[in-house]
DNA sequence: AATGAATGAGCATTCATTCAT
DNA sequence: TATGAATGAATGCTCATTCAT
């Protein structure tokens, strides 16, 4: 669920960042700027630390500044409102994870390989950036207007994905056709979520991936004894 | 997840308060301020609303004095803090619904009719006051600093129950023992929630405890194709 | 400067206290209430103790009603506001003060000895309930409006009995007469005032009424070798 | 007593502005903003005129920040809190009276001649600054807790200097030695202290530093006729 | 008279945002 | 672009005072 921005070099989301990185770094040569090559990138970065740290509500714009090495008026020349940095976040994050999502399972023909595949990526992304988890896990919840927001745009999608599959699956005569897709979509996003949510809060440090694994065991087969 | 009391629908509240005024108004018929029966409770479920509407940090304290129809100063009668009556209406609302569930669990011989009994109890309980659920679900998790309080209190001990009862089916036979009981009693609380979740963020309204069934054919089953 | 009532039973400074603490004690015989038979005066040396303790307006009603064991509201029976204590607090006093000094003073002929009774009393009153002492050394100055009103009434009577003292040996030939009066007896109580301030504020306890000896010597010899 | 700085007639501060804006309207004739030369400096003057005029306690923020023609949140850029504010009032008052005190004293060799001007000096410093007066009269007795932060710090150096004053006019056999230094010392500051006390109370207006020499004058020869 | 629950005006402080430089 | 000093609206909490009982 990390945006691929967030753990790849900047730019490389926008409108082939690879050629714009490119005049990047021509331009860095002139100029000897090396280091923060994009601004905007560092601001999102700082304000997932701080945000993962202390909660959106108990970060300061001025902290955000800081953890990015910037003066507190410059996050205003990148952001309209404290509150577009966390869209932003949240937007980039989806469209990324979708994207990727979507690639990945584009060439997996199996449905059940397809569910297993998301709910790898899904546990991958945010098992590689603690903060972002914990944005995502723990902001993203605080607020029923994001909730609201985050589920009319990207999360809705993504629970499309995960249906259809389930939809392919029963067409295939793999998965029961008892059980509604949409239901069922639900409840792995359920429980892949929750795996999420106890990973960030454990004390103990445990890798998030394996336990897709898990989640697959018990969704595919049921708990009960055959 | 409310505490019977607060969970009640509204009408047994005021008959409650119905009763009290009558008997005080025989008492004294020249006084016409018929005084609150309990401020303290009044003060928790208009929080509960003003929570449920604006969130926790947009929530003033005056919001809530107001729609308890008392004065600001008077909330601080009755609680330290505005933190304080998060606090409170958490800790009631567990202490309640954990000590339902395990009442009505304790006469449940099977360890199957168990889980289904705290699947529905907890939709049950969450659906049937909208603005509870809407704290629980978005408020608790709006705050890491909340969700470790929860967890380390009421939540681990309710996952607990589900834990147990899983080992019990396991030790009995009926449940899958390459399953993790605690993994298993994740995803069930996981998928559960994502239930009360998308209950709350949908524009539909649908009555939420039927969908215990779904999660729990799922659960028990599979979606795998027998 | 304390108030006789405030260390003699209560009632005493009423016209004729000694005649209602009687009445009063016939009824409390009947009613058994024996303890804080004057309110106003429990509540009076309540403010004291508290005021002394915190400061003016660090102290609040609640504590005083607290300290002199009533409620909050019974302190509005006998006061107009907080403020109406402090002021009763130094008009009782001054005028108990004034009202002795008068008296012991009428008795001495000598100038000297009389100037010498004055500093004796104001040294001995307050060296004798330290409370007391913090509220005028402290409260007092801490309000030019105390102060003003302090001056208008009660401070100017006072520094005018040591004035006219001062006049009075210097018809007799016994005080210089090149120094005005009303200077001499600002610098005399100046010179005592401090003595009190420095009482107070010392860590170490030593008596209060001594410092008169010393502060006489100098103000009646100077400082000068002969 | 109060520090040089903040002392001299508002003219030189002015003038140093002055000097500043030219320089900076030079710089930028195009923007209008002048900007207040020492914004602290402002403060801290405006503190002292609000404080004098209503009180410590009655005296908002908001009259400050107002006074100096800032918005409120600007004087927690200079200060930590209003507590703040009173204390470096005294602070730099006290540091800067001893200091000057000091000096001048250093080239006087009779004990007599400087402790006339150390009287001098006390009266004329806080007769220049009818606010600052008030404020160290009334607002530093106000409240035991600066009383006693006072006497730590610079109220006992100042004591101090007197005091060894006196001692050497004892050893050079000018001072009577049956007195002791440290009361002498309290005396003449509580004979100087009620000077400026009543300076600051009276309705009428005369200047105070004349007052020295009145005091003096008893200090010295004390009040008995020869 | 006495109570103490209720009131609500009042205020120090914070912090997202702006804007002159 | 970048800065960071300045802004001022916003709000949790206190406490003197009231008043129904």
């Amino acid at each position: 669920m990390l945006p691929r921005q967030a753990m790849s070099p900047p730019h490389i989301d926008q409108q082939r960042g690879l050629r714009k990185n490119l005049a990047k770094q021509t331009r860095s040569e002139t100029t000897a700027r090396a280091t923060v090559p994009d601004k905007r990138e560092a601001i999102l970065r700082a304000a997932i630390k701080v945000f993962a740290g202390k909660g959106y509500f108990n970060s300061k714009v001025a902290d955000i500044a800081s953890e990015a090495g910037i003066a507190d008026g410059t996050v205003y020349l990148y952001f309209k409102s404290k509150d577009e940095i966390l869209h932003s976040i949240f937007d980039r994050a989806m469209a990324d994870f979708i994207e990727d999502g979507k690639r990945e399972i584009a060439e997996i023909v199996s449905p059940a390989d397809r569910l297993r595949r998301v709910a790898e990526l899904h546990l991958e992304r945010l098992g590689a950036d603690r903060d972002m988890a914990i944005v995502f896990q723990v902001e993203l919840r605080g607020s029923t207007k994001f909730m609201r927001e985050f589920s009319a745009a990207g999360f809705a999608e993504y629970l499309d994905i995960i249906k259809r599959t389930i939809e392919d699956g029963q067409k295939q005569g793999l998965f029961r056709d008892d059980i509604k897709p949409i239901v069922a979509a639900k409840i792995l996003y359920g429980a892949l979520d929750e795996m999420v949510t106890n990973w960030i809060l454990s004390k103990r440090s445990y890798p998030l991936a394996p336990m897709a694994e898990e989640v697959l065991k018990l969704f595919f087969g049921g708990v009960l004894a055959k």
